[in-house]
RNA sequence: GCCCCGGUGGCGGAAUCGGUAGACGCAGCGGAUUCAAAAUCCGCCGCCGAAAGGUGUGCCAGUUCGAGUCUGGCCCGGGGCACCA
């Protein structure tokens, strides 16, 4: 006898005793709980007879317990798990760790506890939460990036990129906190200025290692199109982020002589001839060499790198410039041109220089204003006002309708003809050419950080950047470290960093430098196929779950942008390396859920020292006051009864105090009605209002479904299917009911991957079920067919009291295991429907015709009712519109 | 500042392809049951109006027989902006 048969028929036996006459989740579960495990329900085996369905949600980052955010998430990729296994699909739901990252130094500088033993400890708790919620995960396909087990694979992949070339060196801009001699996360900058020190940042320049993700922007970039899976709105984010544009880079000869030119990028070449200055950034060659005699310009440069190096900050801040005295020739007309350093202008992009075209560009006319540099008007749109150089005009960067001016042999041409014909001339003179330029930039990937993958590479003084070789690997991360808060820890570890270099044998030093954590969650995805494997970092199993894509990834919206483009770009890159073969696009089919939000409460802090400053108080510790109509009037606190203020929703945070733990809602409902509610409150895809009352409509409706099913039960089970022709009218339209409901409820699974209809469809097939007559036998055997489908229907949802809700109408029968419900077209049949009948489109009367009924009949019907005689008063007809099986619209 | 998304009753939301606006749930109100309460069940529930009816999907225009849905402009809220994950 088979194992499984054996385990089901324990389950059987185990089951076999009567149904409780109360809903009760806290047994329900753990007995599902201990049931799924026992007979594996869970474990994904590559089984080439079926199609595989390989269902992702992001891996959490182990912050210490679950948020409702990982709730939503996780139930969203429970519910499409289950019902694939029910289509007849071979599901894969994977869990792991995104295990390295900055919070677990903050923990340790915080309370003292290691970042390896606080990161362990929290994913102990933290599994034992996602077991509790009772996921079809496969927990033997479990792990944690900060093991040595992974990453020394992605050290392994470093190596042979680096040996490519798709990995080097080059300097890059750093947040630099002056006081704690340390690195800062954008984050850690607030207004300017270190977290912990509260000293000005600085932006510094240090040498850094850079993935090539720009060689692969083009296929990026078209292989968008082939991701019909994904919302349009994160492909259109990842399209603008990639930013392909075509132009002209074209140089301005330095005037002093000399072979020396400083090149520029513009999308606007028509607009060339309207150059009246040229700005640089504060790091450029051309402004260093200017500051040497220049004191005035090097303070500041000096201030250009106050501030942080997030782009946000860089766009907002107040445009400054100020002339170098360097002055460069124009390539078509040989005028002397100024080059000015602009805080505006960025290293990091293109040459790091751009032309000033004040006439044309919005912020170059801003900045010409200011520093009353001149104003050349190149462009002119017939019927516009006069050009003004006084007051910006959107319609001075017009490109459709603008003819060029002043500008001598062009003057006439259109947009596109100017462009031609000014990069044909600069590319006559050997001065610029068409180019096509991308926003996107290469990844640095290099972190003053102690809780990342070490970068494993050697520095020695005569080989220089040595990769280490494979028989080295992994460099591991030593776990029993100091941190202070300031200055790399690695980098203060000479057992760490001091060793040999593997080409000549020489003293060297062991790079101190991590990897961005984003380095991690790129290939995770693929790892889960084969997490086992100790010999290699992929293997052909990669083959049989990810062909084709995965094919359903979930997660924040968060991340449509970065992680998704790392991701993206690695899959291709184990492609070139040989790793894998071509998959395509990694991810299928992506859901990007929206964000957890909840009301805020506070209360201004009184003293002078604390003026503006706000003491936050938690959701449950207040009480809502409200009218007799429901309508919030105020709120006070419960602990003295006093007003607080209402502060509108937000994303559940610390900062905030208005986070709700889910353990407390799972302790107390059980995690059939936590994961019921968090899907019945909003479409996955919009963020989600956090709701204590609907917490409880959610559990009611569960026990209703409960004691509904065992009233059933207590009256006896029935074998026998419901037969149509026997059925009342009454039981004909529940039985309709039924099978719409099925059959709405399996697009919205399927398709539509939105939960919150599916559960209000099956909700109103409920209240259908309680208000129709299903005493006879005909009914009865009703009863049996609409309850064993509603269990069967929820189960993805309430996985734990679907499955005994089922058992105790199919006894020894196991609902997991059960194909999905069918629709059964006859049920659907109708005799009449209804139409509305509107006049001059507002609603003023029904009609009911037979289903079949010709146009003509309809009309007549329609014109006949009563509301269409009452509100023609009599006048003319003048068009009659028939929507088919919907209404007719009565034009006088 | 730039890119993307959203805005519908007291609240969360529904309306899937331009065709009955407010399904389903929460809150509220009225009633039944109960010694009482909880739980449960029944009914009402956008706004104005006695009713007839009018009006209503952030605001202003437009397209259409018909607009929550499409177009243009604006206001407000949210996500991302390359070192939070």
């Amino acid at each position: 006898m088979a194992v499984g048969s054996i385990i089901s028929r324990l389950f059987q036996g185990r089951r076999a005793q009567p149904m409780q006459e109360k809903y009760a989740p806290a047994e329900i579960e753990r007995s599902a709980q201990l049931h799924w495990d026992t007979t594996g329900a869970a474990r994904a085996v590559e089984d080439a007879g079926k199609p595989k369905y390989y269902c992702l949600s992001m891996f959490p980052y182990p912050s210490g317990k679950l948020h409702m955010g990982h709730v939503r998430n996780y139930t969203i990729g429970d519910v499409l798990s289950r019902f694939h296994a029910m289509q007849g699909y071979n599901v894969l739901q994977p869990m792991g760790w995104d295990a390295f990252g900055m919070p677990a130094e903050n923990a340790a500088l915080a309370n003292n506890v290691p970042p390896a033993a606080w990161t362990y400890s929290n994913i102990d708790y933290m599994r034992a939460q996602l077991k509790s919620l009772g996921f079809a995960i496969d927990w033997e396909r479990e792990f944690a990036t900060c093991t040595p087990a992974y990453y020394r694979w992605e050290q392994w992949l470093f190596t042979r990129l680096y040996e490519k070339g798709l990995v080097y060196k080059k300097l890059g801009s750093v947040n630099w906190d002056p006081v704690d001699n340390t690195v800062l996360a954008n984050e850690q900058v607030i207004d300017g200025r270190g977290w912990r020190s509260g000293a000005l940042i600085e932006k510094r320049e240090i040498p850094m290692y850079y993935m090539k993700i720009t060689a692969y922007a083009e296929e990026l970039l078209s292989e968008l199109d082939n991701l019909p899976g994904w919302p349009e709105q994160v492909r259109l984010m990842q399209k603008n982020w990639i930013g392909k544009s075509t132009g002209v880079r074209f140089a301005f000869p330095l005037a002093d002589g000399g072979d020396d030119k400083l090149w520029v990028f513009t999308t606007r070449a028509d607009t060339v001839m309207g150059v009246t200055f040229v700005a640089v950034a504060a790091e450029h060659p051309l402004a260093t060499r200017a500051a040497l005699n220049n004191r005035e310009l090097a303070d500041f440069i000096e201030t250009c790198k106050q501030g942080g190096v997030a782009e946000a900050d860089i766009a907002t801040m107040e445009k400054k410039g100020m002339a170098t005295g360097i002055y460069v020739t124009h390539p078509l007309t040989g005028e002397a041109i100024e080059v000015w350093v602009g805080n505006y202008v960025l290293m990091s992009y293109g040459d790091g220089a751009v032309m000033g075209v004040p006439a044309h560009d919005e912020r170059d006319f801003a900045f010409a204003l200011k520093y009353r540099l001149p104003i050349r008007q190149v462009i002119a749109v017939a019927g516009e006002p006069a050009f003004s150089d006084e007051t910006w005009a959107d319609w001075y960067a017009d490109k459709q309708r603008g003819r060029l001016i002043h500008s001598g042999k062009y003057d006439g041409l259109g947009c596109e003809a100017a462009v031609d014909a000014i990069a044909a001339d600069l590319t006559a003179r050997h001065l610029g050419e068409k180019k096509t330029q991308f926003r996107l930039r290469d990844w640095g990937i290099s972190r003053q950080r102690y809780w990342g993958c070490p970068i494993p590479i050697i520095h020695c003084p005569t080989c220089g950047d040595v990769p280490v070789p494979d028989e080295q690997l992994p460099v591991v991360l030593p776990e029993s470290v100091e941190i202070t808060g300031a200055g790399s820890p690695l980098a203060k570890m000479p057992e760490f960093y001091e060793c040999q270099c593997p080409r000549c044998g020489g003293d060297a030093r062991r790079e101190t430098d991590t990897m961005d954590t984003f380095f991690e969650s790129s290939w995770y995805f693929l790892r889960y196929a084969c997490p086992d494997n100790t010999a290699a970092m992929v293997d052909e199993r990669v083959a049989y779950w990810c062909s084709g894509g995965i094919d359903q990834y979930i997660g924040g919206i968060e991340h449509a942008i970065l992680h998704l483009l790392y991701s993206r770009f690695f899959t291709k890159l184990m492609r070139d390396v040989g790793l894998i073969g071509d998959l395509g696009e990694p991810f299928a089919n992506l859901l990007t859920q929206g964000m957890v939000v909840a009301p805020t409460f506070y209360r201004d802090l009184e003293g002078e020292e604390n003026r503006g400053k706000k003491q936050w108080i938690n959701p449950a510790d207040v009480d809502v006051v409200t009218d007799e109509r429901g309508r919030p009037t105020g709120a006070t606190l419960k602990a003295d009864g006093l007003p607080v203020i209402i502060g509108g929703s937000e994303k559940m945070s610390k900062s905030k105090n208005n986070g709700v733990d889910p353990q407390a809602l799972i302790d107390r409902y059980g995690a059939d009605t936590a994961r019921l509610f968090i899907m019945f409150a909003a479409p996955p895809d919009q963020s989600l209002e956090w709701s204590d009352a609907g917490v409880e409509g959610a559990y009611r409706f569960l026990r209703r479904l409960w004691k509904t099913t065992y009233d059933h039960v207590q009256a006896g089970l029935v074998a026998t299917q419901a037969v149509p022709d026997s059925l009342s009218s009454a039981q004909a339209d529940l039985r309709r009911k039924l099978h719409q409901t099925i059959g709405k409820v399996s697009d919205d699974y399927g398709r539509r991957k939105q939960f919150n209809t599916a559960i209000a469809a099956v909700m109103e097939l409920l209240n259908a079920y309680d208000k129709s007559p299903l005493d006879d036998a005909a009914g009865r055997a009703l009863a049996q067919e609409t309850l064993e489908s509603i269990a069967l229907l929820l189960f993805p949802i309430v996985p734990h009291c679907a499955q005994a809700l089922y058992a105790a109408l199919k006894p020894g029968l196991d609902a997991g295991r059960q194909p999905f419900p069918k629709v059964d077209p006859a049920a659907l049949k109708q005799d009449e429907i209804e139409l509305m009948v509107q006049v001059n489109g507002k609603l003023r009367g029904a009609i009911r015709v037979a289903a079949e009924a010709e146009r003509a009949s309809i009309e007549a019907a329609a014109l006949a009712c009563d509301g269409a005689v009452k509100f023609m008063e009599g006048k003319p007809l003048k068009k009659l519109v028939v929507v088919p099986g919907r209404l007719v619209n009565i034009v006088v």
